[in-house]
DNA sequence: CCGCGGGCCTGCGCGC
DNA sequence: TGCGCGCAGGCCCGCG
């Protein structure tokens, strides 16, 4: 399900609701989570105030005091909902794996088909958590430029649908992105980095930019199960342009191409080798 | 060290 | 209608 900007998305939502408030309960049914929810979770969150909420990649963080962060990862069909008390107690739905209170009387709530999500927590600085050690950057951050690509892939024997993907690299990108962004920079996802000039590499970035952004402008992207924290769906489906468009004309104006499906690095690619070369 | 493929889960849509 | 198959937005791990 979700890459940076449906956790961005989820992020903003869960910012509005319940910044600056006390966790009061939680409830857990079942811990058989992508790694098992620890033990003392419960102990470790209980009566702590939340002092922010952040992102990195695709995890979500609430900042709970100096020593713990709590961690969430939605896998690929997590979803966090706001309910209401009446409806958690006696609606609890199907995949629902973790429930936490508030004092201001938000309930938010983990729901997660597949349990290829997680949660777990930090202790000490998050920017020491294992598994951000080894992370590459932030794709919208400023040091994510043409140079910094180029650079990290110009002896690279790989095709940039897996580089892009190589969350080592840069993390957040997923599926759907790296085939919307790579469609916008007409950049063929088959290409080989060392065969990218840094003009090339420079126009990956600009796109990637450009696409993260206007998705999390949209509210991200729902195919079947990403929901805002209201419940509603994103809405960046509507703008996507080769993302599960096989078969269809290309939309770049002008062009006469069609829309081709491959399996590259193990994943369905999505791209117009018309106009993307 | 690196890159690849399999595995983890459930649900859904498709062809038969 | 039902069954089996393939596929799905991510990540970790073991292997070569």
């Amino acid at each position: 399900m979700p890459e940076l900007p449906e956790i961005e998305t989820v992020k903003l939502g869960i910012e509005k609701t319940v910044l600056g408030s006390v966790i009061i309960s939680t409830k857990i049914f079942r811990r058989d989570l992508r790694f098992p929810i620890n033990d003392n979770l419960e102990k470790l969150i209980l009566n702590k105030r939340v002092l922010g909420i952040g992102r990195r990649s695709k995890y979500l963080l609430f900042f709970l005091n100096k020593k713990t962060t709590l961690v969430l990862h939605l896998g690929m069909s997590g979803k966090i909902s706001v309910r209401l008390k009446s409806e958690c107690e006696y609606t609890l739905k199907k995949h629902d794996h973790l429930i936490m209170s508030f004092d201001n009387g938000i309930f938010l709530i983990y729901n997660d088909p597949r349990r290829f999500g997680f949660v777990e927590t930090i202790e000490g600085n998050y920017k020491d958590y294992r598994r951000f050690r080894y992370m590459g950057i932030e794709p919208l951050s400023k040091k994510f430029d043409g140079k910094y690509l180029w650079n990290k892939i110009k002896k690279s024997s790989r095709n940039l649908k897996s580089i892009l993907m190589d969350q080592k690299l840069v993390a957040g990108l997923g599926n759907i992105y790296v085939s919307e962004a790579l469609w916008d920079s007409q950049i063929n996802p088959t290409r080989i980095g060392k065969n990218m000039s840094l003009i090339d590499c420079q126009k990956i970035v600009v796109s990637t930019k450009k696409v993260l952004k206007k998705a999390i402008k949209f509210g991200g992207t729902t195919l079947k199960d990403f929901r805002q924290i209201g419940g509603e769906v994103g809405y960046f489906q509507n703008k996507l342009q080769v993302y599960g468009k096989e078969g269809q004309s290309c939309f770049r104006r002008k062009c006469k191409g069609t829309v081709e499906k491959s399996i590259i690095s193990g994943r369905s690619t999505f791209y117009c080798s018309t106009c993307q070369k």
